[in-house]
DNA sequence: AAACGCCTCCAAAGCGCTTTGAGTGGCAGG
DNA sequence: CCTGCCACTCAAAGCGCTTTGGAGGCGTTT
């Protein structure tokens, strides 16, 4: 059922019918409800492609989904991707996922944008000076970047939590706490997000005349098996630190196993924190020892981006406030306690 | 960049071009390479709208991610994207994700199909006889069941995992093992794999002449912390099971952690399986007691979709092999192990 | 009575692509 | 020299929608 027929059965035009069902005012109260009617007997539903074709528009908003081939499915990804769904299923929207390997995805966003598949979409896993973000600028979609770019002006449009700031006051309190010996779990070495968080550790340290040990910082795809990995290391090594830091609860949930299995005994002989992204596969207040975490919504970021995302597609004019730094909220659970000794 | 621009700089039809990029015959061979250097150089991509407006296809499958209100981010649902992702890159298709409230999913297809926004499409979290099924075979678009429906013939194209037999065979592991007393934490009771699993298990006991006590059978959302309360629930209960079967590694790693905060030895004092979906996030070999599972890649299960979605849409006369039943693969590791005393 | 304005509705153009049917020009065969 | 055929190219129609620029009818104003 398309609109000619639908206006054929009816006996008037197609532009009134495209009026009534769009909501125009030229068009009597009683036609509109005739063809309200009309269009949910017969179920019609317009042409998704030939809206866009005419209007420029079409209620969707795209992302690029990173394939790194030794990269599984990221839960972290997912968490995000649900933030989003919520708020695209509130305004009819939806999303399209072009997976890419990352050495493409600028190619990708290319791609995704100038074909007109997509309204609007968002930049993520960003990388220090980003290429994606000077392209994204130079083309007239708009677009929202999860996170930032270290070593480029910030201005373009992102949601990003303050990881720095999250991880140097982790890193505090347990300074507080007596710790001297420190050990850094991160994700990634070329995502900034992790290089913020290791900043904010070693500005902490430095400040009480402090630093990382190289040895100590360690980087790793955010999976339960590599933060076991490393946590074994760590464990290994000459000087044992009483303190680590922890990207993901998804890796404290090895780096964990790693220290039971050490014999150790979490919260006592070696405290941890770890970023929590509010997994709900994953609660840090579960863990046998209940983690302390720096925690900040993903799904919430997703929200709040496709959020931004829809009011620039529908409202294109209006300037959209450029930045946003939420800060984490550090929750001290059981796994940290004075240093030992 | 459009084609009506790009016909005009090379001073060629439109057709021409098109006939170009797209690998028709009917060009001379030299004409096609200007025409292929031009569109590199200009960085033209058709229109998708506008390619889908004149064949009917535009290169996409569709997914309906259910967003229950309780329900999160789900890593499973996660890993099956991946497969489909990975499928997907290589085909240049990308996907459109259409979230919805489980009770709007009918809805929410006949939007997507008949708006025209997909090629195909799949539909998973069976029920019982589902009511999509008959709905999807009215529809001219091709689709694929990831599972199926109990009590509806089989007469649609799927691809499952043979649970019922996974869960009996593991459950006779158990049995030649001596376990006499089960318990099950499996996944939502008004899911159709589910079911099955249950059924598994219920005909393997019975085989040896033992049921399924109704307080043992537990079912709940697949997390961490669902497991753990189950878990937790069943060791306080009268009879306490030697034997438990879990519909997921995620809920397994909850089920773990209760067994040993109840001072209780896994592979000992109680044993488990577990369905391993072969998340990367989580391996079952990597729990500090190695898990016993009933394994079958929910990437892999993506992947075959998407390939057989694809091929569909590529070539729609030719008929597809409707059913594919995985068997899922018993490993036997160290939670598993003789029954006490 | 003429003019104006408002309410409804419509015909037609156009979005960017694919595809049909119809030329062109060049060359071999009669 | 004419015909026929091949290789190549083009103009135009059409996909299903939105939107511009009227047009007709009717009540109100001057």
């Amino acid at each position: 059922m398309n609109l000619k027929q639908l206006s054929e059965l009816l006996g008037l035009s197609q532009t009134t019918i495209s009026r009534a069902l769009n909501g125009y005012p030229e068009v009597n109260a009683q036609t509109r409800l005739r063809v309200l009617k009309a269009a949910q007997e017969t179920g019609y539903r317009p042409n998704r492609a030939a809206r866009r074709l005419a209007t420029g528009k079409a209620g969707s908003i795209g992302l690029i989904m990173p394939i790194a081939s030794e990269q599984s499915a990221d839960i972290h990804f997912a968490e995000f991707q649900r933030g989003l769904a919520d708020e695209c299923l509130a305004h009819e929207f939806h999303f399209v996922i072009m997976p890419s390997q990352p050495d493409e995805e600028e190619q990708a966003i290319r791609g995704l944008v100038s074909s007109g598949s997509v309204d609007a979409y968002y930049l993520a896993y960003m990388r220090p000076r980003d290429s994606r973000i000077a392209m994204a600028k130079s083309l007239p979609t708009p677009f929202i970047v999860h996170g930032r770019s270290l070593g480029l002006a910030e201005d373009y449009p992102y949601v990003d939590v303050d990881n720095e700031r999250a991880f140097r006051e982790a890193t505090e309190l347990l300074l507080d706490l007596g710790h001297r010996r420190f050990a850094l779990i991160n994700g990634p070495a070329d995502l900034d997000f992790a290089i913020r968080r290791q900043i904010g550790v070693e500005k902490a340290l430095a400040a009480r005349g402090l630093r990382l040990a190289p040895a100590a910082i360690s980087n790793t795809l955010m999976t339960d098996a590599s933060g076991y990995r490393q946590m074994e290391t760590i464990l290994r090594g000459e000087v044992r630190p009483t303190a680590v830091l922890c990207a993901s609860t998804v890796l404290a949930l090895g780096a964990v196993r790693a220290i039971n299995q050490a014999g150790l005994v979490l919260g006592r002989d070696i405290s941890l924190i770890a970023h929590d992204d509010d997994l709900m596969l994953l609660k840090p207040e579960n863990f046998i020892v209940p983690l302390t975490t720096t925690g900040s919504s993903l799904r919430d970021a997703g929200r709040r981006i496709a959020e931004r995302l829809i009011t620039a597609v529908a409202n294109p004019d209006a300037d959209m406030p450029i930045a946003e730094l939420w800060t984490a909220e550090l929750v001290v659970r059981a796994s940290t306690g004075r240093a030992p000794g």
